[in-house]
DNA sequence: GTCCTTGCAAAACGTTTGCAGTTCA
DNA sequence: TGAACTGCAAACGTTTTGCAAGGAC
């Protein structure tokens, strides 16, 4: 699903199509990294050169809110975006900050979740923590 | 494991022995919430009213760096901490925060992920998002 | 024309840091 | 005794907010 799609699809639920918003979208789409807000900021500016980081905020936490992407916020350092919210998971290195994705059959827990506790589930987070292998060699 | 015998372990590698540290530790071990730290330091202050918020985060840093507890984060709203790092995971209200426990046999993939990635793996975090019975009975 | 969105600046918030005094070992 | 820790206050960086101007529909 591309920027322009998802964006169509907001819009039946009264959400405006900006060209900021295809940017920020696009960027976070085709990008493998796991960009910051800051980030996101500094690559959208080199197309739209007057736009602000609170559109940068206001457009993430809308498309966060809609399930498009995923926030990954690690409490001491800023939080990092993921475009591809679906069907992978991280390895985060905890000594270099480093997240690797970690691709996988999806397991099939959500719906238990969902009958257990009578969550509608919109989203989902795997994540190893640890020492990657150049951090290891370092020390 | 209660608080004197981590508090024990952790004196080995130099790290001393405080009544607040202890304080913390206890409440964190019996509580099965999962306090903010502001939450962590109402509760420490009625024992210690002296204390502060700085001795809370340091204490709350020092237990998590040696793998006590678990710092859940999420972006916009304070992080939570779990002293019960191992075998849960958790279903989290995207609407009003709360946080509750999913017990479940552990999913045997970090041998997997170490193995392929070459990480020491420490830690795991799984969580599925989305609203909670209450959240959505209310809209 | 309406209402949502933008850009800007200031404010708010959680968390960290620096320092002087205190406590643990 | 000396290094680690505490409490306090100020600083920090990320994120949110308020508002006037602009743009989507």
């Amino acid at each position: 699903m591309d920027a322009i799609e998802i964006l169509k699809q907001l819009k039946d639920q009264g959400v405006r199509f900006t060209p900021q918003r295809q940017a920020i979208l696009e960027y976070l789409l085709e990008t493998k990294t796991h960009p910051t807000a800051e980030e996101v900021y500094h690559h959208v500016k080199a197309k739209f050169p007057g736009v602000s980081l609170g559109t940068i905020y206001n457009t993430l936490n809308m498309l966060k809110e809609h399930g498009y992407i995923l926030e990954l916020s690690y409490g001491d350092m800023s939080s990092r975006f993921d475009g591809n919210a679906k069907n992978h998971y991280h390895v985060v290195c905890l000594n270099c900050g480093k997240v690797v994705d970690f691709h996988r059959p999806l397991i099939e827990m959500e719906s238990e979740v969902a009958e257990k506790f009578g969550f509608e589930i919109t989203g989902e987070r795997l994540e190893f923590y640890g020492i990657c292998p150049d951090c290891r060699r370092k020390n």
